[in-house]
DNA sequence: GTGATGATCTTCT
DNA sequence: GAAGATCATCACG
């Protein structure tokens, strides 16, 4: 299958992430496998501030300075960070910010393009006879089940530069144009975090692929 | 539909 | 040794 839309290149990741978040929204997620092609238009994204802003986001895994760990949030703009959580998932990132000041973007929802079946079957979901309006929703909608749907690991994506035309793992524009986002406060963020409340998690008003049960508390705010 | 709970392991202190 | 940017499942209304 051909690779719909074109990169976007290196600028577009380096200024600060919560201007990174709501414009990435409407974009694509492509993953070149083996298997075939996956694709997914992004539906909602966090964006967490580097320990050089101000003031800085004790939320952010960069928050206490570089480690083994987060090394490529500190590296070039427009790179995978992919880190597992609770023993059993992966979370994807996307660096941003000239080298050296390490903000990010976390993934929160894709809308399923292209693959899906590939998806459904690493997700390990039954596919044809069960499939319903919910399947698409189920597929990518949670930063980790979109991980697991696309396949992607830490040992093997972390690190990934997105920009790249030979890279397996990209983010494309193809054209569709997002004018208003919902903004809203962070999911998995602690009370006892001074960063509780900050809107920044951004998501695609009314597409049934965020995740999350509840209705989005959220202003209305035009794309930054 | 909503809220609580357990599974499970990497990373840093 | 403790915490964590989560998900699936179960009980309840």
């Amino acid at each position: 299958m051909k690779v719909p839309g074109k990169l976007l290149p290196h600028s577009f990741y380096e200024i600060r992430p919560e201007l990174v978040a709501p414009r990435l929204l409407g974009k694509l997620l492509v993953h070149r496998t083996r298997e075939g092609l996956m694709a997914g238009r992004i539906v909602e994204a966090e964006a967490y501030l580097g320990p050089h802003s101000e003031p800085p986001d004790p939320a952010a895994h960069s928050h206490r300075g570089p480690t083994p760990r987060n090394l490529v949030l500190f590296g070039l703009p427009g790179h995978a960070y992919v880190y597992s959580i609770y023993g059993k998932y992966f979370c994807l990132n996307i660096s941003c910010e000239k080298e050296g000041h390490a903000g990010c973007v976390l993934l929160r929802a894709l809308e399923p393009l292209a693959g899906l079946e590939q998806m459904a079957a690493n997700r390990g979901l039954a596919d044809g006879a069960t499939r319903n309006n919910g399947f698409a929703k189920q597929l990518t909608s949670g930063p980790s089940r979109l991980c697991q749907a696309l396949g992607v690991l830490r040992t093997s994506h972390n690190g990934l530069d997105v920009t790249r035309a030979n890279s397996p793992l990209q983010v494309r524009e193809d054209g569709f144009v997002i004018e208003e986002v919902i903004a809203t406060a962070r999911i998995g963020i602690n009370e006892t975090n001074a960063a509780v409340d900050w809107p920044l998690r951004f998501a695609v008003p009314g597409n049934a692929c965020v995740s999350g049960r509840k209705n989005l508390k959220g202003r209305r705010v035009p794309v930054p």
